[in-house]
RNA sequence: GCGAGAGUGGCGGAAUCGGUAGACGCACUGGCCUUAGGAGCCAGCGGCCUCUGGUCGUAGGGGUUCGAGUCCCCUCUCUCGCACCA
């Protein structure tokens, strides 16, 4: 037998498999079709991250083990490539990313995503970067645009100092730039928004019945942050001017001793007395200046000043201080707030630092007691007028509607939630498809026009002067309007890279559509997706993003369901040993290296034992090749020949074996417990190796099973086994259930809990005979000798418990 | 602070229902084979003890149960997400 040679057989069958495009799905004729989805990959310079192919394998064993089961996979791959990562990576280099960026895609795919083994189908491929891909992100804002779900507008949004442009909420983590961990600063800009608030509420209520990862809906949850209370409105005292704040307590409404405006409120201006103006405006100024970090940093010491105005509390016309501080944010709410500190720690500390009264109208007892910080727990009200002696949540509703009566307050709902702000001051990205004319204003370009090109700029440097490099060649800015033939500009901003990969899965399918984006009818048979395996990470980005856009397209017309993936799975991060994989560090994995050495049905077997798919794992090299090892053990003990027997084995041990693995493995996978499933196989390999099975029928079993985890090898074994035909195409074996069960089973035989003997007894025996054969052994006499059994616990085929006095 | 998840040998990790804790693998130890081993094969491998047996043991403490890694309560530690969100 010749030696288990994995670059020759990998090269082999990766070379027959594209030749013969087996893993191409007829789309149009398809019976049974699942759409099995990866996060597409970004396709960075320094090739294949380890994660991507930790994430890719584990969602092509599902791919794989849903083929063998009858389904028609689809099973698509493409380029997430536009955006700031390429664009810095390619100003760093000095070259150009139109350049840059295929070589890469090339390198990906070539060198790398075919060598890894999974079934794609590459007569799918999709290039966010091509313009018959960015045509359609350009229309699709349109479609946003022309309904509504678009808009432009001057706000104060968050800048990236270094990227040199605008992030959304989703891309500021901590204060920092999620691509480049710079602090982000608040710049007023007129911006492109789409309204995801718009579906705050459907986002919500839809998690509830998406099957996805519990973790990832928490993360959504948390993020839409919804949270229900009461609008109220306040009037400023000698001014005709009121103003609206939002509450969860307004059953605290008499507790008022102040107001608070956020420093970049609009009506600060004309409500703020001469005397405190120059103090007001010191201060905005001296908040303008500061980073999101400054400003939100932990037990950072309350700041404000008094702005000589009064407002009047609407449940007893008390006059209340109104001062302005930076604890108040402009952008969630009304911007202003009632400030209770007796029963909010934020407004207590602010309170307590500029000596503002607190007054306790919340009581678990009646009574007032002096306060070390704010009182947030259950009470009646106090001091609070006809509403004394009320439990505090019926207070909310009570307060809310007797102000409701007077016009003077609503039960409101407030989310947490930002529209997303889609403009980039770049260039590497979809230029948004917006003509300004002087005459007409903001106009589409007509759909006939697209795409927009993305002109070839030499110079594509962003300059932090709040425009794109696109406004710097005359060009592009330039041009007619549409509507009026007169002169006008361009848009000069790019969309966000997310807006690429919102939609890129309803391209797969419709690839060979030039002249839509997707087709109506492969998109109402494949989509949504059925099976979407990604990191977490995309949990607030991607992943929300994606559905805001399904939800937009449904009200458009576009599809009939609101849910882009029915199913989403979150797969764990994967370290290596026990830290966390930098570049910085120096312990990056590069698959290539361990792909070329151990071959990468090897690799691909241990990313999957490794440990839990859904926790993730950690990366060791003793790893790969202990799993060599295992794969040279197969390769050497699963040989054809003429001794080999053709039929279901006759003895029961073996029977056993593999009809037990066969039932487990399934299960395992279907529940993504690879390391278990292998686990399984090992054992299977165990018991053939140690009683020398030679059996056609249980190693082809074997190969089917273990092709989804190596699927090179299995192929070739499985050929060499006589088959002339692909083991990727062969059904999952099914497991007989009676042979799943031994005719003896190790009973457990306990005295009060304990562990006492175990013995051999057939399987199946009646509780009577099991009892006799058990009171009979040695050992269990022993124990029980002069003592009573007071219980019995018999629990079938597997345990007996005397519980003795 | 709030929310979610986790804590099991020297290590990675198993243990659908409450029913043999430590599957599978790594590392290690001994043996076989070998000119050689970073190969292969066989055996051992949680701690302790009076060692064919007993006893303790799943972060710590309590509880429910015939029986708890698993269920309940309290405490501690770690990871992740959100965080001055009114």
């Amino acid at each position: 037998m010749d030696k288990y040679e994995h670059q020759k057989i990998e090269a082999k069958w990766q070379k027959i498999w594209d030749e013969t495009n087996i893993n191409k799905v007829d789309l149009k004729k398809a019976a049974n079709p699942f759409y099995n989805l990866m996060m597409f990959p970004y396709p960075s310079a320094e090739g294949l991250h380890v994660g991507n192919v930790f994430a890719f394998v584990g969602s092509d064993v599902q791919g794989r083990y849903h083929r063998m089961n009858g389904f028609d996979v689809f099973e698509p791959i493409g380029f997430d490539a536009f955006g700031i990562h390429s664009e810095n990576f390619a100003l760093k280099k000095g070259t150009h990313p139109a350049r840059m960026v295929p070589k890469n895609i090339d390198n990906f795919r070539e060198n790398q995503l075919k060598k890894v083994g999974n079934m794609y189908d590459w007569t799918h491929e999709v290039d966010t970067t091509s313009p018959e891909y960015y045509r359609w992100t350009q229309w699709i804002f349109l479609q946003l645009y022309k309904a509504g779900y678009a808009y432009r507008e001057k706000a104060p949004v968050n800048w990236c100092p270094s990227c040199k442009t605008v992030l959304a909420a989703e891309q500021v983590i901590n204060g920092e730039c999620e691509r480049c961990s710079s602090e982000v600063t608040k710049r007023d800009m007129a911006q492109w928004f789409f309204k995801t608030t718009a579906f705050a509420q459907k986002m919500l209520d839809n998690l509830d019945w998406i099957d996805w990862s519990e973790k990832t809906k928490v993360a959504q949850r948390n993020w839409i942050g919804r949270s229900q209370g009461a609008q109220v409105v306040f009037t400023i005292d000698g001014h005709d001017e009121s103003f609206e704040i939002f509450t969860t307590r307004p059953d605290t409404l008499f507790g008022v001793t102040y107001m608070v405006f956020s420093p970049e409120h609009p009506m600060l201006a004309r409500i703020v007395a001469p005397e405190q103006r120059a103090a007001v405006e010191a201060y905005q100024a001296q908040v303008a200046k500061m980073t999101e970090i400054e400003r939100q940093a932990e037990g950072k010491e309350k700041t404000g000043v008094f702005t000589g105005a009064y407002a009047i509390n609407p449940v007893n016309g008390e006059k209340i201080p109104v001062w302005v501080s930076d604890y108040v944010l402009m952008g969630y709410g009304t911007g202003a707030i009632m400030a209770v500190p007796a029963h909010d720690q934020r407004d207590f500390e602010f309170a307590t630092k500029f000596g503002l009264d607190i007054r306790t109208v919340i009581s678990p007892d009646g009574q007032v007691h002096p306060l070390e910080e704010a009182y947030a727990g259950d009470g009646r009200m106090i001091n609070s007028g006809q509403f004394d002696g009320t439990p505090y949540k019926e207070g909310i509703r009570k307060v809310t509607e007797w102000l409701a009566e007077k016009g003077l307050a609503k039960f409101q709902v407030n989310f947490r939630l930002r529209d997303w702000c889609v403009s980039r001051q770049r260039y590497w990205g979809p230029p948004i498809p917006i003509i300004y004319c002087e005459k007409c204003g903001a106009v589409p370009v007509p759909e006939s026009d697209l795409p927009v090109r993305l002109p070839e700029l030499e110079n594509y440097q962003p300059d932090g002067s709040g425009d794109s490099p696109l406004k710097r060649s005359p060009e592009f800015y330039h041009t007619t309007c549409p509507e009026c033939g007169g002169p006008a500009v361009r848009e000069t901003d790019v969309s966000d890279n997310f807006l690429c990969s919102s939609w890129y899965f309803y391209r797969y399918p419709s690839t060979d559509f030039a002249d839509k984006a997707f087709d109506p009818e492969l998109t109402k048979k494949w989509l949504p997706v059925d099976l979407y395996v990604g990191g977490n990470e995309h949990a607030v980005l991607h992943l929300l993003y994606s559905r805001f856009l399904c939800m937009a397209f449904k009200e458009i017309g576009l599809v009939d369901f609101e849910e882009p993936f029915k199913r989403f799975v979150a797969h764990g991060l994967i370290v290596r040993d026990g830290a966390k994989m930098s570049k910085s560090k120096g312990n990056v994995v590069n698959p290539d290296d361990y792909i070329r050495e151990y071959g990468a049905d090897a690799f691909r077997v241990y990313l999957m034992f490794m440990g839990a798919y859904l926790e993730g794992g950690d990366f060791r090299d003793e790893g790969v090749r202990a799993m060599r090892a295992f794969l040279d053990r197969v390769w050497t003990n699963l040989t054809p020949g003429d001794d080999l027997q053709k039929s279901e084995p006759k003895d029961e041990e073996t029977l056993y074996w593999l009809h037990r693995t066969i039932m487990a493995v399934g299960n395992d996978i279907q529940r993504f417990s690879y390391n278990t499933a292998l686990a399984r196989l090992m054992e299977l390999l165990n018991h053939i190796t140690k009683n020398n099975v030679r059996n056609k029928v249980v190693f082809e079993c074997y190969l089917k099973m273990l092709s989804p985890f190596a699927p090179f090898l299995c192929e070739e074994m499985w050929r060499r086994l006589g088959h002339q035909d692909s083991v990727a195409l062969q059904s999952w074996p099914v497991h007989v259930e009676e042979h799943t069960i031994r005719q003896t089973v190790e009973y457990v035989v306990q005295i009060n809990g304990k562990v006492r003997a175990k013995m051999n007894l057939g399987t199946g025996l009646p509780e009577e005979e099991i009892e006799s054969l058990v009171l009979d052994d040695e050992r269990v006499r022993n124990w029980i000798e002069g003592k009573k059994i007071v219980k019995k616990i018999f629990v079938p085929d597997k345990l007996v418990n005397l519980v003795i006095k």
